[in-house]
DNA sequence: AACAAACCAAGTGCATACAATTTAGAATAC
DNA sequence: GTATTCTAAATTGTATGCACTTGGTTTGTT
């Protein structure tokens, strides 16, 4: 469980690949800042690659949306607030719909395992940074969307969670133990079956009134711009 | 070898857009066959590019959904049946959520403007060709897909459309006159502002039992193949 | 001093050259 | 006739070079 490694061999991974993987990391992060222009030349010698293939790596962020296409060049988007709450909007909708198919299909074994998994992470969970938090509660929602066994709904929650990870950050520092307990009420409500009742959950679970998103964007501007300073 | 047109002039786009859409015309009508390799070389050649723009077309493709990297290059995905029922449960759960969204938002006008265009393809539609009755099917639904406000959303949505797009108009030629009275009759519900009413209506509307995606994609073979025969 | 014009530097988009690996084919041995 | 190995072509991934655009700076003119 938990993080994995992807490669096959050792080093055998690709330049454009190694290189969008640091990137991503960075961006998740907003260790790039918003509306900052990214210059190729500086970037690429950074991550030590040519040009090439970190222009690949560059379109493939600009596809996830991690990236946007400004008029000269790419850069971070900024936290539009808009936008921001659209993607949890989304992301909101997207669980629900996850969640009803997971009551449907998810096996009484697979979630016992995730009982297992909270259990073991609420044990750990009192002293855990919030990187650790975060992965935690990721893991927690990518199992269940694995569980809908649709790999589209699945893949597009993992893309959205991407956009928000920021805000998403910053917002479960207020909610450390809220988001246990919820966990284990929606994954009670499915393991009864109950998908009105886990669907109401999820609702509940993820930070869905405007003004509480309005208020974590900016903390996570705060966040963003102590951590340069 | 020369002979270079460095058209930097007239047509304001760039290459590798260029080759973006050609190519994306050509995979939506499935004019690459599945599982046949891309060859980067002659499609450059045929694409009048240079493989730099073309890669980063196909790497834009891939991110889409419409490419997919096997062990060495890409190519067309198969219509695999499992997952194009993964994609139109995706879609339609997406398009629900978006009803929903747009029977709250919606503006009596907008709504109207939609009826007004309903009645004008109603029109054209009897002696419309398959083509123009997807285009004015998906005119239909992301109209919708706006209304409703998300962003997000829409563009899921419309990502889907683009991987279901054969069997999707594969599936238009049985509904030809289904297809008209149903738009009528969602776009009624929004207006009644019944929610549950409209999204019923769309479930009902996008095919959802597999049976009868399976039989799509089994037609789509039919066609896809003897296109080429 | 203000403004205009011309030059310069930096940066992106594209083309091409190069490297490494795979694949196809031919020739030879059995 | 079949299998095997060696060689050559092909193909992808990466690096580099070139052209064009742009934004800024400097210089010249009034």
């Amino acid at each position: 469980m938990g993080a994995k490694k992807i490669t096959t061999g050792e080093g055998k991974i690709s330049s454009s690949n190694r290189a969008y993987q640091m990137l991503r990391e960075r961006l998740l992060r907003f260790k790039i800042l918003p509306n900052q222009k990214i210059n190729e030349v500086t970037l690429a010698a950074e991550l030590n690659v040519s040009r090439t293939p970190l222009r690949e790596a560059l379109n493939r962020l600009v596809a996830e949306g991690l990236l946007v296409n400004r008029e000269r060049g790419l850069s971070v988007p900024d936290l539009e607030p808009e936008l921001v709450c659209e993607l949890f909007e989304a992301r909101v909708e997207i669980e629900c719909s996850i969640i009803r198919l997971a009551c449907e299909r998810a096996s009484d074994d697979d979630l016992a395992e995730i009982a297992n998994f909270l259990t073991k992470s609420a044990a750990e969970s009192p002293e855990a940074s919030t990187d650790r938090l975060i992965e935690l509660d990721i893991h927690f929602h990518d199992t269940i969307a694995q569980l809908s066994g649709n790999r589209v709904l699945h893949r597009t929650l993992s893309n959205l969670n991407d956009r928000i990870h920021l805000v998403r950050w910053i917002a479960m520092e207020g909610r450390r133990e809220r988001t246990q307990s919820e966990h284990r009420e929606i994954l009670e409500r499915i393991r009864a079956r109950d998908t009105d009742g886990a669907v109401a959950a999820v609702r509940e679970h993820i930070i869905h009134r405007n003004e509480d998103i309005l208020s974590a964007i900016k903390a996570a501007y705060g966040h963003v711009y102590t951590l340069t300073a």
